[in-house]
DNA sequence: CGGGTCGTTGAGGTCACTCAACTCCAGTGG
DNA sequence: CCACTGGAGTTGAGTGACCTCAACGACCCG
């Protein structure tokens, strides 16, 4: 495997604040593994063998309930930590991870990790601020969940989508991953039928545009009219 | 402020794997403070000048949303860490703490917190651990909440409510701090109306047994049994 | 050109919320 | 000691947001 360029993870906030030469030691350690669209870069209860980093692509994280069910827990883009179960303590991983689009991940061995926390001790900080982050996201979940009818839930999910993976084109924000209504629905807490009829209505206002594993938004500022309670 | 005994906090897990007298130390730089029943120990968008272990009591921790709602996010019981906004990389505090009972934590401030780390590496890991491990807890929830209904929902949490707070009685297990409905409605996303009523038709079942601000399980097994989707 | 995934839309049913009234303590103050 | 007040809990009746069930249409890919 050839040498990984550092200047691929630049802008990777798990690195921040580390010298060079760390970040090139630290690289040393990983592989570049390649996963086509469609497969698994790990599953729920199986053993939390490597953590790893996302060069390129996009993953949805789910959660399988006893009954089959699946509740996408968030989407992967690039430049961002996933799979560190055994940072947290856990021996397996909690959900699953699937390549929406073909993806690149730097993988270390989870065996790995207490020596690279106990060399490089900047490396368990940042990690605590990156989990600290998917907490609050949680949380606000939850209170949406709580307190919110479905349609300003699936308003504000897609606003956080179009942060977090949207792409500026002339007619509005793109969502720069292929996404169904049914990872909405699992995303928001409802079924794919509801996210249906309430992406019609909103095309119809122009307030987004759909398509075939496509969401566009056309107008963000109604749309976050709509997420903060304005009724109508 | 006397000295703290170290006995107090053998068993509290951020501690865990420091030398004595690395944790002496910590105590050192601590106080001791008391909050009477009803207060609060931090408030929510308050500068998060401070973290916490809990020594002794109940708080309750919850959210507010804009139009005033309340979400509780968790109870803390005797020897959790918690305020650790400043250790994720926030600047405030995302939610208010109150004092369900006289409650003693113990209070550092949080400038201390990136010396604390930086002199006792452990002190990261354990944090990253427990950190994480609420991060599973709110998954959780987000699973339960999107794919369960009421009912089980509420089994769910109060059985999480007597494994974290349970005190064995001859009668079953106590849930151990003063806890109302509205309480449990703003865990599982309902209105204490719907509670009382499924609280109600558990009592007449013989399943708990409730009283004001008192819920006490009777028979655990049925209620697991009831919470993993067992239709009558 | 078939088969499967994804999406749309209608009709009907229901779980849980809203609104409302009432009861029962616990604590307070006279 | 008792009246008073407010928080906590119970229970009923009605409604509505959303789910379920169902059928169909559109698109992609081999």
């Amino acid at each position: 495997m050839a040498g990984i360029d550092r200047s691929l993870v630049a802008d990777v906030p798990i690195f921040a604040g580390l010298a060079p030469e760390q970040i090139d030691k630290l690289l040393q350690e990983a592989q570049s593994v390649r996963y086509p669209k469609g497969t698994n870069v790990f599953q729920q209860e199986e053993e939390a063998h490597s953590f790893f980093v996302l060069l390129h692509g996009h993953l949805r994280v789910f959660k399988l309930t006893p009954d089959g069910q699946q509740v996408v827990v968030r989407f992967v883009a690039p430049g961002e930590l996933f799979g560190v179960a055994m940072a947290i303590g856990r021996k397996t991983y909690p959900a699953t991870a699937t390549a929406v689009v073909d993806s690149i991940a730097l993988v270390w061995p989870s065996t790995a990790w207490p020596r690279l926390v106990a060399t490089h001790p900047g490396l368990a900080v940042n990690t605590l601020q990156t989990v600290g982050r998917r907490l609050e996201d949680a949380h606000t979940r939850v209170v949406e969940m709580s307190t919110e009818e479905v349609e300003r839930r699936i308003a504000h999910t897609l606003l956080r989508l179009a942060q977090q993976a949207g792409r500026k084109i002339e007619a509005g924000v793109q969502i720069d991953f292929p996404i169904t209504r049914q990872d909405v629905a699992e995303m928001t807490g409802t079924t794919l039928h509801t996210v249906s009829r309430v992406l019609s209505a909103w095309e119809s206002q122009g307030l987004v545009a759909g398509g075939r594993q496509r969401i566009m938004i056309r107008d963000p500022h109604k749309l976050l009219l709509l997420a903060e309670g304005a009724h109508d």
